[in-house]
Formats: structure tokens, C-alpha cells, sequence
DNA sequence: TGTAGTTAGTAAGATTACCTGACTATATTG
DNA sequence: CAATATAGTCAGGTAATCTTACTAACTACA
């Protein structure tokens, strides 16, 4: 019998999600990216850092439509995080990369993760995370493919 | 040596927590209550079924302004889901409370939160599926301590 | 006990992050 | 080559936040 704290798995998983983003644009603002907003997250997250993504690829991975993707590719474009070059192998593609700013944001992202991944640690024991992490990584795994 | 999906936390978190949210909206989608949007979700995750709650302790909770949580509050009104009643110890204070619509979605909320978390412990195992719960909670206690 | 400060809620207006529908240009395929 | 599918953009709308400013009511203390 597991004790209960009450709260839903879906509360648990929102609260743990906002203090890692709260964390996160708390380490980007300081680094002087506060022009970057949660939304913009999702663009870091599921941009190829090598060799770059197509729109719809985003927007699928992220889970909204092409049009959403757009208008924060936009914004991080004007911003100068990235870059729409020609997709050389598809006339109506374009490739998005990241600038060399938006590397530094796409790497400050990964270093944040970590320093949130450490903080927790600290809180729970290191096995404990560790357990954490690799129950985590291996449930996201399954629902992929259970799509 | 855990394998690493590459994923960080925060994508991880993301990616659960919108699984989560998916299922309870097609759930609540199912069952009529097609008005309610993921927002709302917030309000009914931190009132106060039995007793109701005030406008400011939602949005704290919540971690949102009151003039937000209030947008959200009349909508919910408007619809029937939850009623203003002047609180009798404080004239400046209403209480919000769940009607009787109100209250079967937040019993169908708890529900479909054990289906997300059954389908889950289907994917993963019953004993993992447990443990994650169970690491997620503490985790989220001592984050809610450490303020 | 009256006034200064605090708290609960509302109002008005702006911005951000999405959506749908319609469109153009390019690719793919029978 | 014609039909269909795919990549992206444009236009317009809505939802969910925010900030600033305000009123009413409570609390505390000189």
C-alpha cells in the first residue's frame, strides 16, 4: 500500500513540469536569452542541433499544427536563434538550423536540464533519481511506440 | 548504465504529461462535458471539493493571477460547473464551489486518472509502474517543501 | 476609534500561443 | 501528363495568459 499524497498523477506531472520550466527560463533569462519564452522550448526540443528540420517535422513532433510551428519559427528566426535555408533535396522544404546563438541556447537547455536533474537529486538521493529518470525514459519509450 | 533515450527531463515531462492530458480530455469529451478545456483542469485539480475555495488560493495554487484564475472561474460559471457563494466569514471573499455537475467531473477526472495510470502500469509492469508513482510523489512533496 | 495598510476580487486592455480554412508551389505516382 | 499529396504561408479568429488600475472590506495599532 503505496501512501497517497492525494494528488493526481496528472497534478504530480504538471507540478514537476513547471518547476523544471521555471528553472529553465530562470537559467535562460539570466544568461541573457529572456527574449525566449516557454512556447519556444518546444522548437530546442525537438530541433535535429546537426543537421537541421523541416517545419512540419516540428510541428508534428511537437504536436501542433504547421501553422503554431510557424509562428515561433518566425519569432526565433527574427530573433536570429535560427536560420530557413533551402532544402537542396525538396524545392517547397526549407531546412531549419540553429545560429550559433541558437546553439548556445540548444546546449544552455541540456546543462539547465542537468542542474534540474542535480537539484532533484539532492532533494531525493541519487538512486532515487537515477530510478526515476530511467522509469521516466523508459515509459516515454513504450508510449512512442504504443503511439 | 542506464540507457539514455537522449530525452531530457523536461522533454520526458512534457511528453507525459500531454499523454496524460489527451486521455482525460477525450474522456471528458466522451462523456459530454466537450466544454471543458485543458485549462480548466487547473481549477478542478486544486478546489476544494468538499468545502470550496477562494479565488486567490486557486490562482496560487494554480501558480497564476487571480484576474486568470477568474477568467477561467467564470467560464466555468457560465457553464454551470461551479457556483460564487458569498463566504460568510469574510465580505470581500466568495466561495467557489463545485455543483452537482461540478463534482461528477471531478470524480471522472480521479477516474481517468487511474485509467491513464492502469494503462500505464499495463505498458511498464504493476511493480514499476508503482514505484514511478511513488517516486513521483515524494519528489513532488519535497519540491512543494523546499518551496 | 479612526486612519493606514493589506487583502479579495473585478475591470480594461494588451499580448501570446494556439487553431481552422484557404491558398501556392513543388513532388510523386498511376 | 493529370491527379493527388506534401511543404509551407496567409488571413483571421479565439483562448489563456499578463499588467495596471480600481473598489470594497478587513486588520492593526497609536
Amino acid at each position: 500500500m503505496t501512501v497517497d499524497s492525494g494528488n493526481t498523477l496528472g497534478t504530480l506531472l504538471a507540478m514537476l513540469q513547471s518547476a523544471a520550466l521555471e528553472h529553465l527560463q530562470r537559467n535562460l533569462a539570466a544568461a541573457g536569452y529572456a527574449d525566449l519564452r516557454v512556447a519556444h522550448m518546444a522548437v530546442f526540443r525537438h530541433i535535429d542541433a546537426e543537421r537541421g528540420s523541416r517545419l512540419s517535422g516540428l510541428a508534428d513532433s511537437a504536436g501542433i499544427t504547421k501553422q503554431s510551428m510557424g509562428y515561433l519559427v518566425d519569432y526565433l528566426e527574427e530573433q536570429g536563434y535560427i536560420e530557413r535555408l533551402p532544402d537542396p533535396t525538396d524545392g517547397r522544404s526549407k531546412l531549419i538550423r540553429l545560429t550559433a546563438k541558437g546553439k548556445a541556447v540548444y546546449t544552455m537547455m541540456r546543462l539547465s536540464d542537468g542542474e534540474t536533474a542535480q537539484a532533484w537529486s539532492d532533494l531525493l538521493g541519487e538512486n532515487k533519481m537515477k530510478k526515476l529518470r530511467q522509469l521516466l525514459d523508459e515509459l516515454a519509450e513504450l508510449l512512442g511506440k504504443a503511439e
